[in-house]
DNA sequence: ACGCACCTTGGTCAAATGACTAAATAGCAC
DNA sequence: GTGCTATTTAGTCATTTGACCAAGGTGCGT
């Protein structure tokens, strides 16, 4: 990745339907290759982030002809654009099931803070946090991440909104909205520290957080049963 | 930035000292001309990010040679390694500074959220960040970032111990470790939101906070006078 | 089995890169 | 001034890069 010599072409998309349908009636085998080429482009982030990724590399880890990315995508900036596009998707997705499900808040909570160890595992935070990073550096792409910011704010403003209601918590104290921050920031704090390698304290936090919320789960079935 | 095609050489300052003193007599010239291209380097971080960064741009951004880069650093490894050493010195001197001053906690926690914007508005968040970013592709470099958030930590948690008895705050319910993680984590997060130009629920965090440390302030005084 | 749109290959190209160096120059000790 | 070392300049070099394309192959509809 450095800067293109020439502006690149729009997008691939864009120059092959000569008559052909767009995206509607994409031929399955095209939409396998591109898929393979996202892939391995998440691959890549993940083993040698976004400023390790060239064109060949990217052709070599997706066993493919390295003139193709240029044919499907017109550009490396189109593909990295849809690997976020692609990522973000499933991202918001999942969190949006996991806090829709039934139950107490506490188990989603757990289940939440499970994820942060499974997407540690797996390298889906390595993956969007390279993404972020070339945010940093790329409006465009920023203005992607900043989107998928506000969709998880929203998500877990929703969660966090039922949870207040359900353990009973003083809004005067702890507003809605300095609550949502302080769970989004400290979450992104502690994956970004992990980044590095560092995950001293995170335990303590997360058994404190746990405790507390026990807590108040416990308290709202004695409610329930004097009620 | 991309693989060396060959291991760079250890570093100028092996190469140089042809009878010459080592880093002790370095000519103040010498130190000048370093100066400058860690300078250009840092700039070139808050401007187009590491990835951005070679020999030739950086040598033109500080106004230099670029063959020089070679001659005093040995390589750009080298010299982005220099870069983050000088950039954390200074991180943590300040930090250290800062919470072993006089003064009741609540001052220091609004000098400190001062930083954040201040911080921000430099520059200094960025450079920062991008240098972690390296870090999680350069073993190396990752060492050095993790030793900084450890020494970061350290001062936290002094600061942050002294607060909780300045405020009487129990122990058992806060327990020190988890605080400082919290604080350390939330403010990270923050930066990192800020950077992909996210700020929404940030003021009403802080607000939250600076109430609350507010209202422990005031029944500390209040204990005092009772007494 | 023919036509044709689509796909794939294997390249070219100019520009850029990190590493490295010969040669000129500057600055200082004497 | 002379001599010598430290610094600086202006390159070279082999590679790599993103962009781009010609030519041939493939497979499907008919």
């Amino acid at each position: 990745m450095q800067a293109p010599r020439k502006p690149p072409r729009r997008s691939a998309s864009q120059r092959n339907n000569n008559g052909q349908r767009q995206r509607a009636g994409v031929t399955p085998a095209r939409e396998d290759v591109e898929r393979q080429f996202l892939d391995a482009a998440e691959r890549l982030l993940l083993r040698v982030g976004y400023a390790g990724i060239t064109t060949r590399k990217l052709a070599e880890e997706a066993g493919l002809n390295h003139g193709l990315v240029h044919y499907y995508f017109g550009s490396m900036q189109e593909l990295l654009l849809q690997v976020l596009e692609r990522f973000t998707d499933r991202l918001i997705e999942r969190q949006e099931e996991m806090y829709a499900a039934p139950g107490p808040f506490l188990d989603k909570w757990r289940a939440a803070m499970r994820y942060l160890d499974e997407d540690e595992e797996s390298g889906y935070s390595k993956v969007w946090y390279e993404l972020q990073a070339m945010g940093w550096n790329d409006p465009e792409i920023r203005k992607r991440v900043a989107n998928v910011d506000r969709a998880w704010f929203k998500v877990i403003t929703k969660a966090l909104d039922k949870a207040m209601d359900e353990y009973g918590l003083d809004r005067t104290q702890f507003p809605l909205e300095a609550v949502v921050t302080l769970v989004g920031t400290f979450n992104e704090g502690i994956t970004l520290q992990r980044l590095s390698g560092i995950r001293s304290g995170h335990s303590a936090l997360l058994k404190a957080i746990d405790r507390w919320l026990e807590e108040l789960e416990i308290r709202k079935r004695q409610r329930k049963r004097t009620q």
